[in-house]
Parts: C-alpha cells; structure tokens; sequence
DNA sequence: CCCGATTGTCGAAGCGCTTCGACGGAGCCT
DNA sequence: AGGCTCCGTCGAAGCGCTTCGACAATCGGG
C-alpha cells in the first residue's frame, strides 16, 4: 500500500502538497495538481481512512440504525436503508450499520469511539430512552419518527396525521360517509411509536372535520386478527363502505376475509392504503394508497446530517406531505 | 474526550499498559489492571478506532455489500443483513454497508482506504466482475452465492439443488407424479444469479432419479406474468397436480389466479414454496415450503470472514442443506 | 519603484494508539 | 550462590495523515 509520502516522492512535492491537491484546502498550480495526481493514480494510492480520522476528526462515515424486526414493514426499512447509503455516497460518506437492539450502548460506543461523525436513529419512540443518549454525544444526530420530546434533536418523518386526512379526503371525494380505520397492531402503539398514534389522531380530526361516521380499530397480526377487527367494525359501524388500512401486513388476509365475506373491491366496499407503492400493486386489487416516501425521508435525514456536520441551521422537524396514489381500490359507495 | 495517556495518569501507570490491559497481549497484574479498568470507567474512556486501526492495521469493521433492488425479496436481504450485523457484534466487529450499485469502485474504494478488515458480499453472480477485483484486496472476503469459478474466495449458499431435490421429494411423498416448477423471473435468469440455474438443475435431475413427470417454467413479475405461466403449465402438462414456486413475488397472484381458475390448495393443487418463514405463514393458505435460512447464511459468513481474518483454514464452499417445514398446502393429488 | 497582499510550496508538529525491546525483580534449578 | 527464565511494566518509535506557520516569488496599487 502506497502512502502518502511515496506518492509525494513520485510527484517531486512534498507530503502536504499532496494533501493539499487531495483536499483543496490551499491552492495548487495545476501543474503541481496534475503531477500529483498523476502519481496517485500510478500507484494506486488510497488514504487510509484511520490516519485520516486521527489526523482530522473527521470520518466521512454515518452511523444508521435500524429496528430489527418490529413490527414495522421490512420492505419500508430497506427502502430508508438504500435511500440513506445511496444519499450518503453522494456526500462521500460511508453508512455504518447498527441494530436497534444494541440500544443506547451502541450509539455510545460508535460515537466514543469515534468512528462515525453523525447518528442517524430509525423506528423512534414516543419516550425513545436513546434520545437522552443522543444528546450527550458529540457528534449530532437525526431521528427518522417524531418522538415526544426530541430534546432539540432533528426530526424527519412523513406527515401521518395529514395523510391520514387526505386519505379521508379521497374517501369523502368518492361519496363515502361511514368509514373503518384498520390500523396497526396493538404492539405498535403499546410499543410507543409514533406514527401510529399521529395517524388515528388525524383520522379522529379529519373524521370530525369532514363530518363523517368513523371507527377506528387496531388489527392483531394474522388472519384471525383481520376477521375480529372486520367484525367488530361492521358491528360498530354497520353499513361501512371504506376502508383506511394503516397496516401493511393485514393486507393478504384482509383480502382474503372479505372475500370470504363476498366483499368486493371495490365495488362493495373502497380501500384506501397507507404503504409504500410496490405493497400497493403487489394486492390482488390495485391499491389506492398514501405512498411512505422512505426514499424521500431517508435521502432528506442524511441532507440534515450534512448540515449539522457543515455547521449550517437546520429547522428541527421536517414533515413532509403525504401522497395519494390512485388506483383501483376505490369507487361510489353501493347506492 | 480522554484518550489513553488520560487514564494512564489517572491510574499512575504507563500507556503501554493501559494498552495491554485492554487487549491482554501481555501479561498485566491483577491489580494494576483493576486500577486501570476503574480509571477507565472512571473517565468513560472509549479508544480512538482511528488511532487504533492506524496503529494496529485492524479497523473491526467488516464490509457487507447488498443488492440494491433486484429481484431478489426484500424480507430475505434484511435477514442476511441482519444476521450479518448481529454475528459480527459478537466478534466485536460493527458493519459497513455498501450497495451493489458501487460496484468494483466501491469494494476497492473500502478495501483500499483500510476502512474495513473483511468483506462479505451477496448476490453473486455466475461470472461476476468483483471477484478478480476482491481477489486484488488485501482483505479477504466472502460470498454469499455460487459464481461459476469462485477464484478461491470462500462461498456460503443454500443448496439449491438439494432444496429442489427436497421439495419434489416431498411432493412425490405425498403421491404426486406430474409436478411443475415456477421459476424466478427471466430476468433473474438472465443476470446470471446462481441461484435459479441451480435450483432448476437440482428440480431437472430430482425429476429424472424420481421418475416424474415435470416441466418447468419461468414466471414474470404480477399477475399477467403468473397467468401466462399456468397456462403454459396446463397447457404443456396436463393434469398436473402439484407446484414447486421459487419465486415470492409470485405467490400472492398466484393464489388469486388459482381461485380465478377454481383450483384450491391443496384439495387440487399441492404447492410447496421456496421462501422465508414468515413469508410461507403469511398467504392465505399457509405454506409447506422450503426456507431460506438466510439467518444461518449470513451468521456463517461472518464466521468464515473471522476465520479467514485469524489465518485459520477454511473450506472453500459451505452449502446448507435445506429444510423442508411441512405446512397446510401439500394433500395426496385427487384420485 | 517600493510595499503589502497573494499565491504556491515546504517542514514539522501532532492526532491517539500499538508494539517492540529493555529492564528490574522474583522464582527456579543445580 | 550463581545463572536462568519468567513476569510485569515502561519508554519510545512509529502508523499515515492534516494543518499551521513560514517563506520565497509574483503581482498590483499608490
């Protein structure tokens, strides 16, 4: 492995020449430059990425973590994954990955150690015990969910609340009145996450604003979970003609229990989906749905990382607007 | 921060052997070390992982690179990534993670800054281009796939071939003799994954030594793909009476298609899947399947990359057998 | 035409850690 | 009792890079 000093032996410079040609931090006359890089590429060279971080307390490296198998849809977690390194490489930033499981103790241990230079924490809880944590350590850091205390720390999330009234919106637009949530399971909210709660709350408000009859209810995993949350709906609210599935593993047995049930869709009854689009159009009905933008949050969570590291301010919690996607999952109420 | 030379003070000794007792290359007192683990407590030391893998040439952190978004499920690349992940903390390793989408670069860019120990790649393909280029590292790797020539970097897989021998095996149990495979989609053929190649030689051989009737079919993606793929089945098998699906996505338009077609499972059609777990206990009609232990790939592939890291012997090529876990989709075939 | 600012380059001091050689002292053998 | 071998500890030399201060050379302005 080539250092630094035998690329500047070949170039005819000096060791800081070469770093300077590598950094552009001090101007080079492009002869040097390209004598310089020249060299570095002959030989092959490649800082090495430890004495940089000793040298310059920086490591062009991003801790992310990730839940490790909550309930939280697997699909929508690789997507946040793929959008953050791919984000991240543009910044030539590497990802480092940590499970959530490692709880506080990982985020300290990667941060003291200093190997990454920003945190940035999926699948945040209401009351996230990391998020103290968090604050302590001296690099910054970025939560993907919206916690109820973010102690300062900066958020990004899609708007659950607003898409759960424009999921609303389109129902009432179609002509329906008497509207189910389905949403997730009960661990969910007991677990604490957010976006469970900042939904059913915007539901219950669009509801009201829009002045609709609606219920909400939490779906246990399964197909049995799917048949005693339909039933009770259709016990609570009998004559309801649309669906709200905040709940992406209910959606194969919720098909299958409504046809069961002789339930068509959408002629019988309308669905409107809260997942990202390839679950939508993977259904045997084509789902409306309110698209997750786990590209769209993970890309802007590395973007806010970027800031912080570059020292520019940033504007705390970022929500952003939901989607709705129309395909074949709704229509008119039955008359 | 305090760095070592801190707790060598706080515990009057040299920083030598603060060293040593953190990583007990010598011999150190009982005492002295007790003095120096308190002052370390005491000052929530946490070595550089710079200076340390400067001096050291071991950075602990191990390179894992993932497919981007092929056709390979999504639910299987999370287990293997966090198998990956959670194995390589207990050998006190973190995980960087890189995209396939880098390519060569980005292997050569990681290995070359001295930014991990170790590498460990997915989605190999038959004749794929970075393994002459990880045979250049000067870190080893691992595979997980089975190219055509391996060039002497060590393998884990699934037996595909056995796992196809398994499941007609099964089936052939249960009294089928007119079986048909749906295989993965062209395109998966196409990009020479290995993985199809060797299922479908394992289904052709298993078919021959059993003496069955089969024919085998890839599937494209969404419900017309599965359409056209059942009828040519029917079409060029007729009265066939079970199914072997090594493809995921196609389970869910399959089983709709299947009803469409008034076939159910397994009364007229048996089926045995190729799937995760939770991906064969998640259709309407819970799966007998074959699982991919990707927990048990990707744990292995990271002991192999420790291995290979303390210079000890290792096997070449590590294929799993498969396990077929009987569910609700296999009967004997209507007489 | 001289002075101050700018440009381009160098030398050297670390960054925080590991590890090698050295060394005093204790324990063993003969 | 003398010579060995361990044991436990220390000092110092790097590991490869960044960055600060210095300095020569060039330039433009008053």
């Amino acid at each position: 492995m080539p250092t630094i000093s035998d690329v500047a032996r070949a170039a005819g410079v000096s060791m800081s020449t070469v770093s300077y040609v590598l950094s552009g931090r001090r101007p080079i006359s492009a002869e040097t430059s390209a004598r310089v890089k020249a060299a570095i590429a002959e030989l092959g060279y490649h800082p090495h990425a430890g004495a940089r971080a000793l040298a310059s307390s920086r490591t062009n490296v991003l801790a992310l973590v990730v839940p490790l198998r909550v309930d939280v849809s697997v699909p929508v977690i690789m997507q946040f994954v793929t959008a953050v390194v791919t984000a991240a490489r543009t910044y030539n930033h590497d990802v480092l990955l940590l499970t959530k499981d490692e709880g506080t103790a990982g985020l300290e241990r990667v941060a003291g150690a200093t190997m990454v230079d920003a945190l940035i924490v999926m699948d945040v809880e209401r009351d996230d015990v990391r998020i103290p944590a968090l604050g302590r350590l001296k690099q910054p850091s970025v939560l993907i969910g919206l916690p109820d205390d973010a102690a300062g720390i900066d958020c990004v999330d899609l708007d659950f609340a607003a898409t759960a009234h424009e999921c609303l919106a389109h129902l009432a637009g179609h002509g329906h009145r008497r509207i189910a949530l389905v949403g997730p399971s009960p661990a969910v909210y007991e677990r604490g996450t957010t976006y469970a709660g900042r939904f059913l709350d915007g539901f219950t408000g669009a509801s009201a604003e829009l002045g609709l009859e609606t219920v909400a209810h939490s779906c246990e995993p399964g197909a049995a979970g799917v048949r005693a949350a339909l039933t009770e709906i259709e016990d609570e609210l009998p004559g309801v003609t649309a669906l709200v599935v905040h709940n992406e593993e209910a959606l194969v047995p919720l098909f299958e229990e409504l046809r069961a049930r002789g339930r068509r869709v959408p002629e019988d009854l309308s669905i409107v989906a809260v997942c990202p689009r390839d679950v939508a159009t993977s259904m045997p009905v084509n789902l409306t749905s309110a698209d997750i933008p786990a590209h769209d949050v993970g890309t802007l969570a590395v973007e806010i990382a970027m800031d912080l590291l570059d020292g520019r301010r940033t504007e705390g919690v970022r929500l952003l607007p939901p989607t709705i996607v129309e395909r074949d999952s709704c229509a008119a109420p039955a008359s």
